[in-house]
DNA sequence: ATGTCATCATAGTGATGA
Protein backbone atom coordinates (compact mmCIF):
# COMPACT_ATOMS: atom_id res chain seq x y z
CA UNK A 1 0.00 0.00 0.00
CA UNK A 2 3.00 2.38 0.21
CA UNK A 3 2.87 2.40 -3.54
CA UNK A 4 2.04 5.36 -5.81
CA UNK A 5 1.15 4.50 -9.09
CA UNK A 6 1.70 6.68 -11.94
CA UNK A 7 0.11 6.01 -15.32
CA UNK A 8 -0.19 7.52 -19.00
CA UNK A 9 -3.26 6.67 -21.68
CA UNK A 10 -3.64 8.38 -25.21
CA UNK A 11 -7.22 7.94 -24.83
CA UNK A 12 -7.72 8.84 -28.58
CA UNK A 13 -10.79 10.89 -27.82
CA UNK A 14 -11.72 11.74 -24.18
CA UNK A 15 -15.00 12.20 -24.69
CA UNK A 16 -15.88 9.06 -26.92
CA UNK A 17 -13.48 7.26 -24.87
CA UNK A 18 -15.33 8.27 -21.13
CA UNK A 19 -17.10 4.80 -20.54
CA UNK A 20 -13.25 3.19 -20.54
CA UNK A 21 -11.88 5.51 -19.08
CA UNK A 22 -13.89 5.95 -16.33
CA UNK A 23 -13.72 1.68 -16.25
CA UNK A 24 -10.21 1.75 -16.06
CA UNK A 25 -9.45 4.24 -13.17
CA UNK A 26 -12.54 2.38 -11.26
CA UNK A 27 -10.60 -0.84 -11.61
CA UNK A 28 -6.67 0.23 -11.33
CA UNK A 29 -7.24 3.58 -9.18
CA UNK A 30 -4.13 5.46 -10.42
CA UNK A 31 -3.07 8.01 -8.34
CA UNK A 32 -1.73 9.85 -11.13
CA UNK A 33 -2.65 9.89 -14.99
CA UNK A 34 -1.60 11.83 -17.99
CA UNK A 35 -3.74 11.86 -20.92
CA UNK A 36 -3.08 12.17 -24.45
CA UNK A 37 -4.97 13.42 -27.24
CA UNK A 38 -7.99 14.47 -25.71
CA UNK A 39 -9.30 15.92 -29.00
CA UNK A 40 -11.46 18.19 -27.19
CA UNK A 41 -11.50 21.80 -26.10
CA UNK A 42 -11.41 22.96 -22.99
CA UNK A 43 -15.47 23.21 -22.73
CA UNK A 44 -15.85 19.70 -23.62
CA UNK A 45 -13.50 18.09 -20.92
CA UNK A 46 -15.60 15.65 -18.51
CA UNK A 47 -14.47 17.80 -15.51
CA UNK A 48 -17.67 16.63 -13.57
CA UNK A 49 -17.48 12.39 -14.73
CA UNK A 50 -13.69 12.76 -13.20
CA UNK A 51 -14.70 14.30 -10.13
CA UNK A 52 -17.37 11.83 -9.61
CA UNK A 53 -14.65 9.43 -10.10
CA UNK A 54 -12.52 10.95 -7.36
CA UNK A 55 -9.84 12.70 -9.27
CA UNK A 56 -8.57 16.25 -10.13
CA UNK A 57 -7.31 17.15 -13.02
CA UNK A 58 -6.00 20.24 -15.04
CA UNK A 59 -5.89 19.57 -18.74
CA UNK A 60 -4.90 21.71 -22.03
CA UNK A 61 -6.90 20.82 -24.87
CA UNK A 62 -7.88 21.78 -28.53
CA UNK A 63 -10.29 21.10 -31.74
CA UNK A 64 -9.64 17.91 -33.39
CA UNK A 65 -6.39 17.13 -32.55
CA UNK A 66 -3.94 17.02 -29.50
CA UNK A 67 -4.82 17.89 -25.97
CA UNK A 68 -3.57 16.62 -22.63
CA UNK A 69 -4.32 16.43 -18.99
CA UNK A 70 -2.93 15.21 -15.97
CA UNK A 71 -5.26 13.71 -13.10
CA UNK A 72 -4.93 12.65 -9.32
CA UNK A 73 -6.61 11.02 -7.24
CA UNK A 74 -8.07 12.43 -4.75
CA UNK A 75 -6.63 16.16 -5.17
CA UNK A 76 -6.51 18.77 -7.77
CA UNK A 77 -2.84 18.54 -9.79
CA UNK A 78 -1.20 22.27 -9.12
CA UNK A 79 0.17 22.96 -12.61
CA UNK A 80 3.68 24.35 -12.95
CA UNK A 81 3.35 24.53 -17.25
CA UNK A 82 1.66 24.41 -19.59
CA UNK A 83 3.21 24.25 -23.41
CA UNK A 84 6.64 23.39 -23.92
CA UNK A 85 8.71 26.53 -23.79
CA UNK A 86 10.90 27.38 -27.10
CA UNK A 87 8.29 28.40 -29.62
CA UNK A 88 5.46 30.91 -29.06
CA UNK A 89 4.21 30.19 -32.50
CA UNK A 90 3.43 26.75 -31.31
CA UNK A 91 -0.08 26.45 -30.63
CA UNK A 92 -0.62 22.71 -30.63
CA UNK A 93 -1.53 21.28 -27.28
CA UNK A 94 0.78 18.72 -26.34
CA UNK A 95 2.78 19.28 -22.87
CA UNK A 96 1.21 20.32 -19.65
CA UNK A 97 2.82 19.76 -16.52
CA UNK A 98 1.47 19.94 -12.80
CA UNK A 99 2.72 18.42 -9.36
CA UNK A 100 0.76 15.86 -7.39
CA UNK A 101 1.20 13.50 -4.43
CA UNK A 102 4.24 14.75 -4.01
CA UNK A 103 5.81 14.43 -7.92
CA UNK A 104 6.13 16.67 -10.82
CA UNK A 105 4.55 15.13 -13.63
CA UNK A 106 5.05 16.52 -17.10
CA UNK A 107 2.98 14.68 -19.36
CA UNK A 108 3.62 14.87 -23.51
CA UNK A 109 2.46 13.79 -26.78
CA UNK A 110 5.18 14.28 -28.72
CA UNK A 111 4.21 14.80 -32.50
CA UNK A 112 3.39 12.40 -35.15
CA UNK A 113 5.77 12.70 -37.76
CA UNK A 114 4.66 11.26 -40.61
CA UNK A 115 4.66 12.07 -43.38
CA UNK A 116 8.24 11.67 -43.57
CA UNK A 117 10.18 13.72 -44.78
CA UNK A 118 8.11 16.74 -44.77
CA UNK A 119 7.35 19.81 -42.25
CA UNK A 120 5.32 16.99 -39.83
CA UNK A 121 8.60 15.48 -39.58
CA UNK A 122 10.78 18.23 -39.40
CA UNK A 123 7.96 19.78 -36.73
CA UNK A 124 8.35 16.33 -34.48
CA UNK A 125 12.27 17.08 -34.40
CA UNK A 126 12.11 20.68 -33.77
CA UNK A 127 9.57 19.73 -30.72
CA UNK A 128 11.77 16.77 -29.72
CA UNK A 129 14.76 19.41 -29.48
CA UNK A 130 12.44 21.78 -27.12
CA UNK A 131 11.44 19.06 -24.65
CA UNK A 132 15.31 17.99 -24.68
CA UNK A 133 16.22 21.09 -23.14
CA UNK A 134 12.63 21.46 -20.90
CA UNK A 135 13.49 17.66 -19.80
CA UNK A 136 17.77 18.82 -18.59
CA UNK A 137 16.26 21.53 -16.11
CA UNK A 138 13.41 18.54 -14.97
CA UNK A 139 16.26 15.68 -14.41
CA UNK A 140 18.31 17.49 -12.21
CA UNK A 141 15.86 18.95 -10.23
CA UNK A 142 15.92 17.42 -6.73
CA UNK A 143 12.25 16.46 -6.09
CA UNK A 144 10.96 13.54 -8.01
CA UNK A 145 9.99 14.16 -11.51
CA UNK A 146 8.36 12.05 -14.03
CA UNK A 147 7.88 12.40 -18.03
CA UNK A 148 5.02 10.57 -18.91
CA UNK A 149 2.87 10.29 -21.96
CA UNK A 150 2.98 9.04 -25.89
CA UNK A 151 6.38 9.51 -27.41
CA UNK A 152 5.76 8.12 -30.82
CA UNK A 153 9.02 6.61 -30.92
CA UNK A 154 9.93 3.13 -31.20
CA UNK A 155 13.31 3.36 -29.05
CA UNK A 156 14.50 -0.05 -30.48
CA UNK A 157 13.65 -2.61 -32.80
CA UNK A 158 12.65 -4.73 -29.78
CA UNK A 159 10.28 -2.52 -29.50
CA UNK A 160 8.19 -3.39 -32.18
CA UNK A 161 6.63 -6.99 -33.39
CA UNK A 162 8.01 -6.35 -37.18
CA UNK A 163 10.35 -3.71 -37.33
CA UNK A 164 10.38 -4.13 -41.39
CA UNK A 165 6.94 -3.08 -42.26
CA UNK A 166 7.36 0.29 -40.04
CA UNK A 167 10.76 1.12 -41.51
CA UNK A 168 10.16 3.86 -43.33
CA UNK A 169 7.58 5.77 -40.54
CA UNK A 170 8.84 8.47 -38.21
CA UNK A 171 8.23 6.27 -35.15
CA UNK A 172 11.20 4.41 -36.29
CA UNK A 173 13.27 7.10 -38.02
CA UNK A 174 16.99 6.86 -36.73
CA UNK A 175 16.59 11.10 -35.85
CA UNK A 176 13.62 10.27 -33.85
CA UNK A 177 15.22 7.78 -32.22
CA UNK A 178 18.46 9.09 -31.65
CA UNK A 179 16.69 12.03 -29.50
CA UNK A 180 15.11 9.96 -27.50
CA UNK A 181 18.30 8.25 -26.33
CA UNK A 182 19.75 11.52 -26.21
CA UNK A 183 17.33 12.18 -23.67
CA UNK A 184 17.91 9.14 -21.79
CA UNK A 185 21.22 9.98 -21.32
CA UNK A 186 20.22 12.91 -19.37
CA UNK A 187 20.02 10.65 -16.90
CA UNK A 188 16.47 9.40 -16.89
CA UNK A 189 15.05 5.67 -16.17
CA UNK A 190 12.94 4.20 -18.82
CA UNK A 191 10.64 2.23 -16.37
CA UNK A 192 9.48 -0.16 -18.42
CA UNK A 193 12.39 -1.52 -20.25
CA UNK A 194 14.63 -0.94 -16.53
CA UNK A 195 11.84 -3.37 -15.17
CA UNK A 196 11.22 -5.63 -17.93
CA UNK A 197 14.84 -6.66 -19.51
CA UNK A 198 14.38 -7.70 -22.61
CA UNK A 199 10.98 -8.75 -22.50
CA UNK A 200 8.94 -7.45 -25.27
CA UNK A 201 6.16 -5.03 -23.97
CA UNK A 202 3.75 -3.18 -26.16
CA UNK A 203 1.67 -0.13 -25.39
CA UNK A 204 -0.01 0.22 -28.86
CA UNK A 205 -1.48 -1.71 -31.34
CA UNK A 206 -2.79 0.15 -34.14
CA UNK A 207 -6.51 -0.93 -35.77
CA UNK A 208 -5.24 -1.69 -38.80
CA UNK A 209 -5.12 -5.22 -39.83
CA UNK A 210 -6.14 -6.64 -36.48
CA UNK A 211 -2.93 -5.70 -34.92
CA UNK A 212 -4.40 -5.84 -31.52
CA UNK A 213 -6.00 -9.29 -32.52
CA UNK A 214 -2.18 -10.29 -33.89
CA UNK A 215 -0.73 -8.95 -30.85
CA UNK A 216 1.02 -7.17 -33.56
CA UNK A 217 2.22 -4.01 -31.11
CA UNK A 218 4.82 -1.11 -30.54
CA UNK A 219 6.13 0.25 -27.64
CA UNK A 220 5.81 4.31 -27.81
CA UNK A 221 4.08 5.06 -24.69
CA UNK A 222 6.74 5.88 -22.07
CA UNK A 223 7.14 6.32 -18.11
CA UNK A 224 11.00 8.45 -18.07
CA UNK A 225 12.07 8.92 -13.77
CA UNK A 226 14.22 11.33 -13.11
CA UNK A 227 16.81 9.68 -10.23
CA UNK A 228 15.32 10.99 -7.21
CA UNK A 229 12.58 9.23 -8.85
CA UNK A 230 13.84 6.24 -10.11
CA UNK A 231 15.78 5.02 -7.07
CA UNK A 232 11.84 4.31 -5.99
CA UNK A 233 10.48 2.57 -8.88
CA UNK A 234 8.96 -0.82 -7.69
CA UNK A 235 6.93 -2.09 -10.97
CA UNK A 236 5.53 -1.12 -13.96
CA UNK A 237 3.42 -2.76 -16.62
CA UNK A 238 0.87 -2.39 -19.47
CA UNK A 239 -3.40 -2.49 -18.33
CA UNK A 240 -3.67 -4.76 -21.89
CA UNK A 241 -7.20 -5.49 -20.67
CA UNK A 242 -7.94 -1.82 -21.70
CA UNK A 243 -7.30 -2.49 -25.08
CA UNK A 244 -9.35 -5.48 -25.72
CA UNK A 245 -12.06 -3.10 -24.29
CA UNK A 246 -15.22 -2.14 -26.81
CA UNK A 247 -14.39 0.83 -28.56
CA UNK A 248 -11.08 0.97 -27.50
CA UNK A 249 -8.51 3.45 -27.83
CA UNK A 250 -5.33 1.95 -29.79
CA UNK A 251 -2.97 2.49 -26.76
CA UNK A 252 -3.03 0.84 -23.43
CA UNK A 253 -2.44 2.78 -20.23
CA UNK A 254 0.92 2.15 -19.08
CA UNK A 255 1.74 2.52 -15.43
CA UNK A 256 4.48 2.39 -12.91
CA UNK A 257 4.46 1.84 -9.10
CA UNK A 258 7.36 3.86 -7.16
CA UNK A 259 7.39 3.37 -3.31
CA UNK A 260 6.08 6.80 -1.31
CA UNK A 261 9.27 8.38 -0.03
CA UNK A 262 7.75 9.97 3.20
CA UNK A 263 4.81 10.15 5.38
CA UNK A 264 3.49 12.95 3.06
CA UNK A 265 3.21 11.30 0.23
CA UNK A 266 2.24 7.88 1.80
CA UNK A 267 -0.71 10.09 3.29
CA UNK A 268 -1.09 11.78 0.19
CA UNK A 269 -1.00 8.25 -1.90
CA UNK A 270 -3.53 6.77 0.53
CA UNK A 271 -5.86 9.48 0.66
CA UNK A 272 -9.49 8.29 -1.00
CA UNK A 273 -11.62 10.40 -2.27
CA UNK A 274 -15.36 10.17 -2.13
CA UNK A 275 -16.61 11.14 -5.15
CA UNK A 276 -17.17 14.08 -6.94
CA UNK A 277 -17.39 17.63 -5.73
CA UNK A 278 -15.44 17.68 -3.23
CA UNK A 279 -12.62 15.96 -5.03
CA UNK A 280 -9.65 17.69 -4.49
CA UNK A 281 -8.57 20.12 -1.42
CA UNK A 282 -13.05 20.00 -0.33
CA UNK A 283 -13.47 22.48 -3.44
CA UNK A 284 -16.88 22.17 -4.93
CA UNK A 285 -16.88 21.31 -8.91
CA UNK A 286 -18.44 24.57 -9.79
CA UNK A 287 -15.07 26.43 -8.92
CA UNK A 288 -12.97 23.98 -10.83
CA UNK A 289 -13.10 26.29 -13.46
CA UNK A 290 -9.25 27.61 -11.72
CA UNK A 291 -7.10 26.20 -14.17
CA UNK A 292 -4.02 28.01 -13.25
CA UNK A 293 -2.55 29.10 -16.56
CA UNK A 294 0.25 30.67 -14.73
CA UNK A 295 3.26 29.85 -17.15
CA UNK A 296 6.09 30.21 -19.16
CA UNK A 297 8.05 33.53 -17.91
CA UNK A 298 10.20 32.15 -15.73
CA UNK A 299 12.88 29.54 -15.74
CA UNK A 300 11.55 26.09 -15.60
CA UNK A 301 13.69 25.19 -12.50
CA UNK A 302 12.85 27.69 -10.87
CA UNK A 303 8.98 27.42 -12.12
CA UNK A 304 8.89 23.54 -11.38
CA UNK A 305 10.88 23.84 -7.55
CA UNK A 306 8.06 26.32 -6.85
CA UNK A 307 5.06 24.36 -7.88
CA UNK A 308 6.95 21.69 -5.88
CA UNK A 309 7.00 23.32 -2.70
CA UNK A 310 3.76 25.04 -3.30
CA UNK A 311 2.15 21.97 -4.42
CA UNK A 312 3.32 19.54 -1.38
CA UNK A 313 2.18 21.87 1.08
CA UNK A 314 -1.52 21.61 -1.17
CA UNK A 315 -1.05 17.56 -1.66
CA UNK A 316 -0.85 17.22 2.38
CA UNK A 317 -3.48 19.33 2.79
CA UNK A 318 -5.41 17.85 0.33
CA UNK A 319 -5.05 14.54 1.52
CA UNK A 320 -5.57 15.45 5.26
CA UNK A 321 -9.08 16.90 3.90
CA UNK A 322 -9.73 13.95 2.21
CA UNK A 323 -8.14 10.84 4.21
CA UNK A 324 -11.05 10.19 6.08
CA UNK A 325 -13.48 9.04 3.25
CA UNK A 326 -12.74 5.76 2.35
CA UNK A 327 -12.44 4.53 -1.67
CA UNK A 328 -15.23 2.09 -1.27
CA UNK A 329 -17.62 4.80 -1.75
CA UNK A 330 -17.02 5.03 -5.14
CA UNK A 331 -17.93 1.61 -6.03
CA UNK A 332 -21.43 2.06 -6.29
CA UNK A 333 -20.95 4.75 -9.49
CA UNK A 334 -22.29 3.65 -12.47
CA UNK A 335 -19.08 3.24 -14.39
CA UNK A 336 -18.11 0.51 -11.78
CA UNK A 337 -22.08 -1.12 -12.54
CA UNK A 338 -20.80 -1.15 -16.18
CA UNK A 339 -18.36 -2.88 -15.56
CA UNK A 340 -20.08 -5.53 -13.77
CA UNK A 341 -22.45 -6.10 -15.96
CA UNK A 342 -20.14 -6.42 -19.23
CA UNK A 343 -17.26 -7.95 -17.96
CA UNK A 344 -16.14 -11.36 -17.03
CA UNK A 345 -13.90 -11.31 -14.42
CA UNK A 346 -11.70 -14.51 -15.74
CA UNK A 347 -8.05 -15.00 -15.67
CA UNK A 348 -5.45 -14.28 -13.23
CA UNK A 349 -3.90 -11.35 -14.76
CA UNK A 350 -0.23 -13.16 -13.44
CA UNK A 351 -0.12 -15.85 -15.63
CA UNK A 352 -1.97 -14.98 -18.78
CA UNK A 353 -2.27 -11.67 -20.25
CA UNK A 354 -4.30 -11.69 -23.09
CA UNK A 355 -1.56 -12.34 -25.42
CA UNK A 356 -1.08 -15.81 -23.89
CA UNK A 357 -2.58 -17.31 -26.49
CA UNK A 358 -0.27 -15.47 -29.02
CA UNK A 359 2.42 -16.52 -31.36
CA UNK A 360 5.33 -14.79 -31.79
CA UNK A 361 5.82 -12.07 -29.33
CA UNK A 362 5.14 -14.20 -26.13
CA UNK A 363 7.84 -13.01 -24.30
CA UNK A 364 5.79 -10.05 -22.93
CA UNK A 365 5.58 -10.01 -19.35
CA UNK A 366 2.36 -9.70 -17.78
CA UNK A 367 1.43 -6.94 -16.32
CA UNK A 368 2.29 -7.67 -12.61
CA UNK A 369 -0.75 -7.18 -9.91
CA UNK A 370 1.67 -7.17 -7.35
CA UNK A 371 1.30 -3.28 -5.71
CA UNK A 372 -1.20 -2.38 -4.20
CA UNK A 373 -4.05 -0.47 -5.48
CA UNK A 374 -6.14 -3.66 -7.06
CA UNK A 375 -8.36 -5.34 -4.93
CA UNK A 376 -9.68 -6.57 -8.36
CA UNK A 377 -7.94 -8.39 -11.30
CA UNK A 378 -9.10 -7.18 -15.06
CA UNK A 379 -11.01 -9.54 -17.30
CA UNK A 380 -8.20 -10.35 -19.82
CA UNK A 381 -9.50 -11.59 -22.71
CA UNK A 382 -7.21 -13.20 -25.03
CA UNK A 383 -6.96 -10.78 -28.30
CA UNK A 384 -7.16 -12.88 -30.45
CA UNK A 385 -9.02 -15.34 -32.88
CA UNK A 386 -9.92 -12.34 -35.44
CA UNK A 387 -6.30 -12.65 -36.77
CA UNK A 388 -3.85 -12.86 -39.33
C1' DA B 1 -0.54 1.30 -50.71
C1' DT B 2 -3.30 -0.76 -47.60
C1' DG B 3 -6.22 -0.92 -43.23
C1' DT B 4 -9.62 1.49 -38.93
C1' DC B 5 -11.23 4.91 -36.10
C1' DA B 6 -12.35 9.76 -34.29
C1' DT B 7 -13.05 14.41 -35.39
C1' DC B 8 -15.16 18.28 -37.90
C1' DA B 9 -17.21 19.93 -41.84
C1' DT B 10 -21.39 19.37 -44.11
C1' DA B 11 -26.01 17.79 -44.80
C1' DG B 12 -25.00 11.55 -45.80
C1' DT B 13 -20.62 11.52 -47.23
C1' DG B 14 -15.78 13.47 -47.37
C1' DA B 15 -11.32 15.29 -45.58
C1' DT B 16 -7.80 14.92 -42.19
C1' DG B 17 -4.83 12.93 -38.86
C1' DA B 18 -3.25 9.07 -36.61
Amino acid sequence: MKTLKIATYNVNGIRSRLPQLLQWLQREAPDIVGLQELKSVDAGFPLAELHAAGYGAVWMGQSSWNGVALLAKGCDPVESRRGLPGDPRDTQSRYIEAMAHGVLVGCLYLPNGNPRPGPKFDYKLDWFARLQRHAQQLVALPHPVALIGDFNVVPTDADIYNPASWRRDALLQPESRQAYAELLAQGWTDSLRQVHGERRVYTFWDYFRQHWQRDAGLRIDHMLLNPPLAARLRDAGVDRWVRDLPHASDHAPTWVAVGASSARVATAASAKPKRGDRSAGGKPKGSKAKKTPRTAASGATALAEKAATRAKRKTTASAAATSSTPKQATKTTRATKATKATTPKAQTPKAQTPKARKPRAATEAPPKPTRGTKRRKPPLLPPGEGGA
